[in-house]
DNA sequence: ACTGTTACCTGATTGC
DNA sequence: TGCAATCAGGTAACAG
């Protein structure tokens, strides 16, 4: 379930724990995921020393001596587990890392969404996931200028436009309804008939929305493990998604509250009141 | 080329 | 209580 904000804390976490260490050993309780794992991946993990890690969109890279990356991604239900020397069998736990440092990294996916592949570091703006993502939304790249270019070439709901990876990377179901909440834009507009002055509010909102569930994510646990091991998953007050009540809106007098409507098969929350 | 739908999986929750 | 239907934070393959 993990959209940008999670990932980056996860990313987080494993950078503060695991960066210098080696890889001491591996193991995959199961040939593939969502694809098939590389072949002979415990082996080509193990005495692999752990340089860095990075993010992109939903995807997390484990940069390793000798110029290969460990992609990863967590699909709807993934999870890194990340504890102290040996531990209790985790059910869907499909990818296992032993590290110098006495870590013990665990990949769980009960529905397998997620994948894993091995990439030379030198060529992964080039590898088929990571090609042909749209910029980073909280990066210096991500201008009004460009998220506006980007939603004129859509026919699609504005709200359809935010979850395609091309658009804006990393944003998921939650942080657009969100991100549209915050911005004062229904999720029903059409993403090209956005005029400018509502660019510039999608664009601050998509920022102030994630950067907010980012430090809320590093500030809500030290170390960013959790006493269970679980890396990168925190509670964060949503200001519509799941709900039923508008937090802005006076009362029941003045909105019916927060509506439940289906775009594209995702459930989509929006205050018809506030969001125009 | 663009858009909407379907499929991939398991587990938690809901409704009868 | 039990069981079936529904739904879940993603994305790629497909059909039109």
């Amino acid at each position: 379930m993990p959209e940008l904000p999670e990932v980056e804390t996860v990313v987080r976490g494993l950078a503060l724990q695991l960066i210098g260490q080696r890889i001491v050993a591996a193991r995959a309780a199961r040939p593939d995921l969502r694809w098939p794992l590389p072949a002979r991946l415990p082996e080509r993990l193990k005495g692999r020393r752990i340089e860095g890690f990075k993010r992109r969109a939903k995807y997390i890279l484990m940069r390793l001596s000798g110029g290969e990356s460990l992609l990863l991604h967590l699909g709807m239900s993934g999870r890194i587990l990340l504890v102290r020397g040996a531990a209790l069998p985790v059910a869907h736990e499909h990818l296992v890392i032993e590290t110098d440092g006495g870590w013990r990294f665990g990949l769980v996916d009960p529905r397998r969404f997620g994948s894993v592949d091995l990439l030379r570091t030198a060529e992964e703006e080039r590898h088929p996931r990571l090609a042909g993502l749209g910029p980073e939304p909280l990066g210096s790249g991500f201008t009004p200028a460009l998220l506006g270019a980007l939603l004129a070439k859509r026919r699609t709901t504005v709200k359809a436009a935010l979850l395609d990876q091309r658009v804006v990377a990393g944003l998921g179901n939650i942080y657009a309804s969100e991100s549209l909440f915050r911005a004062r834009i229904s999720p029903r507009r059409i993403a090209a008939g956005l005029g400018a002055r509502r660019i510039g509010r999608l664009h601050a909102a998509i920022r102030e929305t994630l950067a907010a569930a980012v430090a809320a994510g590093g500030s809500s646990f030290s170390d960013y493990v959790q006493p269970d091991g679980e890396l990168g998953y925190f509670q964060h007050a949503w200001q519509v998604y799941g709900r039923a009540r508008c937090p802005v809106c006076p009362g029941p007098r003045a909105c019916r509250g927060v509506v439940q409507i289906v775009q594209g098969g995702r459930t989509t929350y929006y205050c018809p009141r506030l969001q125009r």
